[in-house]
RNA sequence: GGAGAGGUGGCGGAGUGGUCGAACGCGCUUGAUUCGAAAUCAAGAGUCCUUUCACGAGGACCGUGGGUUCAAAUCCCACCCUCUCCUCCA
């Protein structure tokens, strides 16, 4: 555990939360004896007549019994109090198929689909495509809200509200996912049961004591949160559209221009709670049903696996899919796929009844299907045409009821 | 926002200070009966934690957190949630 906790270049020390679990089991086992000792004591009570000085005594024992109790209480308390905070800090344990490696330069190839056909001419990039065509207004956005917003207007709204319904359709007619449409403030402790908190509380908008949901994944997962199923014979598979905040605090000066890096924005999550046998190849489907969407779309992309230094924090393992992106000249995330093992599981309490009738943990997996804005931005840039106008492609036509833009 | 009612095991629902981890019903599991099923009869079964190689032993848990008491599902306080009525509202 060690071991792999260091392949995720993350320095924890294990030292202090031992010592605390060892005080821990001493702190139990001495306020359980005393209670076991008081109970009985205590039983006696009912057989002596109050006032009687047998009573008395008795209850001066008891009294004395009952405080120091309480005192052991306490200690135990506050060592119990000590250890969550640390454990929550320790990333999941990667999958053995998982490279070990140092940062996302170690991250390898698994495939690639659709050809990177050259424009013919020198790509304009979504920004300027969208300018070109005001349908797309950051300048504005940004007296309103502030940088990394972005007013959509006329086809590019519709674009978007098209590539939304067209993400959905696929996944709930084709690929039978549930369709769910989430709370999108939820409340700390759901936060802590997908992973978020405590440890990045930083990359949060919070309310007074309500958090915006960074993606669907924390409200749908937590659908199940508390939970103990009385059977999971198959997988529950769960899609949502939602709008998605994220702070991007650490990530100042990072994509600065254009939607691809946005406080807000749109996001069809794909969900899954499967028994833990089957979750690996669960893992798999999703990709697939992910990389559905780039196909029908023709859009170039690419599969990449994560090694152990650039994996997130709550994942197993990983799965990036990246799209092609002519004006940058490279392949850019569009959906990230992930087993979560038991990790989530554990934090919101989602069990299940295995077939010998125990409790145990289920199985949690996400994935983006896909991130509408970035696919957006790969429509316009993939899609235009010598002129500054942009075709769409045949599979979105029926949403958007229009053929090209401009 | 105002008034009232209520939160108990998988579900329904008793329980107002010790004999309550909790009656009863439904549901569930196993066995008997049956060719099989239904019905009936019998038995069993909560979750978490500590300890034990194991059998077992012990502790905690009746919305959450405090308090009173020798002792709390039961009494007191705060909070959260649900339902009904009124008000308001997209």
């Amino acid at each position: 555990m060690k071991t792999k906790t260091a392949q995720r270049q993350v320095a924890f020390d294990f030292a202090p939360l031992e010592q605390l679990e060892e005080a821990r089991r001493r702190a139990i086992r001495d306020y359980e004896t005393l209670r076991a000792e008081q109970k009985r004591a205590s039983d006696g009570m009912k057989a002596l007549k109050p006032g009687s000085p047998e009573f008395d005594t008795l209850r001066a024992t008891l009294k004395e019994m009952a405080d120091r109790g309480k005192a052991l209480e306490e200690e135990k308390r506050i060592i119990e109090e000590a250890i969550p905070p640390l454990l929550l800090r320790i990333p999941n344990l990667c999958h053995d198929s998982v490279p070990v490696g140092e940062s996302a330069d170690d991250n390898y190839l698994v495939r690639s689909h659709g050809e990177i056909k050259p424009l013919g001419f020198a790509p304009l990039d979504h920004v300027a495509i969208g300018e070109k065509h005001g349908i797309l207004d950051f300048e504005q956005a940004g007296r309103v809200s502030g940088a990394r917003f972005c007013f959509l207007r006329g086809q590019a709204a519709r674009l978007e509200r098209s590539l939304i319904n067209f993400m959905l359709d696929i996944h709930t007619r084709e690929h039978g996912y549930e369709e769910i449409f989430p709370p999108l403030m939820v409340n700390a402790d759901a936060m802590t049961g997908t992973g978020q908190l405590p440890k990045f509380e930083e990359d949060l908008f919070k309310t007074d004591n309500l958090y915006l949901i960074p993606t669907a994944e924390v409200p749908v997962t937590n659908l199940y949160r508390d939970t103990l199923l009385e059977s999971l014979p198959s997988t529950l598979k769960m899609v949502a559209y939602t709008p998605c905040f994220r702070r991007e605090a650490g990530s100042h000066g990072r994509d600065t221009r254009g939607l691809i890096r946005q406080h807000q924005f749109n996001k069809v999550e794909l969900v899954k709670i499967a028994p833990p046998e089957e979750s690996y190849d669960e893992l798999e489907k999703l990709v697939n049903d992910a990389c559905t969407i780039l196909q029908r779309l023709e859009l170039p992309y690419r599969v990449m696996g994560l090694c152990t230094g650039d994996i997130g924090f709550g994942a197993a393992k990983c799965y990036d899919l990246e799209v092609w992106l002519p004006s940058q000249n490279t392949f850019r995330e569009i959906s990230s796929c992930s087993n979560f093992e038991a990790f989530q599981a554990r934090r919101a309490n989602i069990r299940f009844r295995d077939s010998s009738g125990k409790a145990q943990f289920a199985h949690t997996l996400n994935g983006s299907g896909l991130a509408v804005g970035r696919t957006l931005v790969a429509i316009l840039e993939n899609f235009q045409n010598a002129d500054g106008s942009v075709t769409i492609p045949d599979a979105l036509r029926p949403y958007t009821g229009f053929d090209r833009i401009g």
